[in-house]
DNA sequence: TTTTTTCTTGACTTTTTAGTCAAAATTGAG
DNA sequence: CTCAATTTTGACTAAAAAGTCAAGAAAAAA
């Protein structure tokens, strides 16, 4: 038995397996994004991925299954995109500007995760019945951007307020976004999101530096 | 053929009929903001409100017709709370707290409305195939928020700064809870709030001043 | 009272969607 | 090439939801 070194991916079937549960991945973010959870089929996933409904299931166990993947790999994504700096923030400041302004390449490098990411949010603490394995990623964001301005705050600070502050974080640039959907076009987003993204940075440190 | 005042709520079989609008509207609002739109179905409504199945389709044409009522009596009432304040505020500053204050009691007070409207936000650009009604409502809220706040603003200032303001203020609140309802306690976000109102006005203060 | 009109109902038909599986297609081994 | 293993397929079944309508219940008129 051939000790490789890390991907095995062995034969050319299993290859060709990987790029169908690809294909599959890629179909079912692009409906997700465009349309909602619920009121995506099967069948939708399978035909825009130009496979057989079978296929899916092959892949799989349901819809659930591979909402669930998707949300995850979007949230690793977006992580990612918060880690990628040349130098690192010096200022909370510095780190709150980062922050936001990966929010929005990210939701212009990856508009169908943003939009992915973004929608299921809501359906959590109010159907509480299923999908909870949905609400982990979310909270691993959240998580994350506390990590990231915990490094700047005394770790005496209050809990709470740090949570608070990724919340008006993740809250503002969705929130926002969302509105300017509705109101502007994507030009004028483009032209809003800077002196807003200033003047937010300022009003949080503000609210943490008291 | 008596000429009544206003309401001619003519005999009591018309007034059971509109004691029965009223149930499914109410049971409807109920679910909708439970589950998502797409996820309730039309026995979840009737289930609840303890009617037949059929008689929704007497008052209605079907989800869709529900919903928009639904989206459109909730715009109302948001903007009736932001026209409620017993002395007018006499500062920009001033009414921008008002404003993020009236949408936190209208959260309060009317978590259901504020739940549906905030759910179904995302569904309007993205899938613009139908529900294009569903977009009017929203349109207005926004012109709303406009309108309140150009009353403090020069007559000459760009239309566009002054749309920002209003996806600001509705992206922040909306967004923040989002969020904070995953990862706080109504109680932490009741606390949270304040402090964050606060400092995001000063900011929002700064960004039309200058 | 009886009759007529209005409103409500839930069993029914139709449509849509999830999920299955035997067969077909592709790949790997001999 | 032949045959077995793996992956894909779409017609099929089962379940769920939408939407209909003749009949029933309640109210108004006669």
């Amino acid at each position: 038995m051939p000790v490789k070194t890390k991907k095995p991916k062995k034969t050319r079937a299993q290859k060709r397996a990987k790029r169908t549960r690809k294909k599959l991945k890629k179909a079912a973010l692009d409906v997700f994004s465009q349309k909602s959870f619920d009121a995506t089929t099967v069948e939708d996933i399978t035909e825009k991925a130009d496979l057989g409904k079978g296929t899916l299931y092959q892949h799989f166990a349901d819809k659930e299954e591979i909402v669930v993947t998707l949300v995850e790999e979007a949230v690793d994504h977006l992580i990612e995109r918060i880690h990628l700096y040349d130098v690192p923030p010096e200022t909370l400041e510095a780190m709150l500007e980062h922050l936001l302004n990966a929010h929005y390449q990210f939701s212009m490098d990856s508009k169908e995760e943003f939009l992915l990411l973004f929608q299921g949010k809501l359906l959590l603490k109010l159907q509480s019945d299923t999908l909870d394995e949905l609400e982990e990623p979310y909270l691993r964001y959240l998580e994350e951007i506390e990590l990231q301005v915990s490094k700047y705050l005394s770790p005496k600070i209050n809990a709470l307020k740090v949570r608070r502050l990724a919340c008006a974080v993740a809250g503002f640039v969705f929130g926002f976004f969302s509105f300017a959907m509705i109101g502007m076009t994507s030009k004028e987003i483009d032209t809003s999101i800077k002196p807003l993204r200033r003047v937010f940075v300022k009003s949080l440190c503000t609210f943490l530096g008291r």
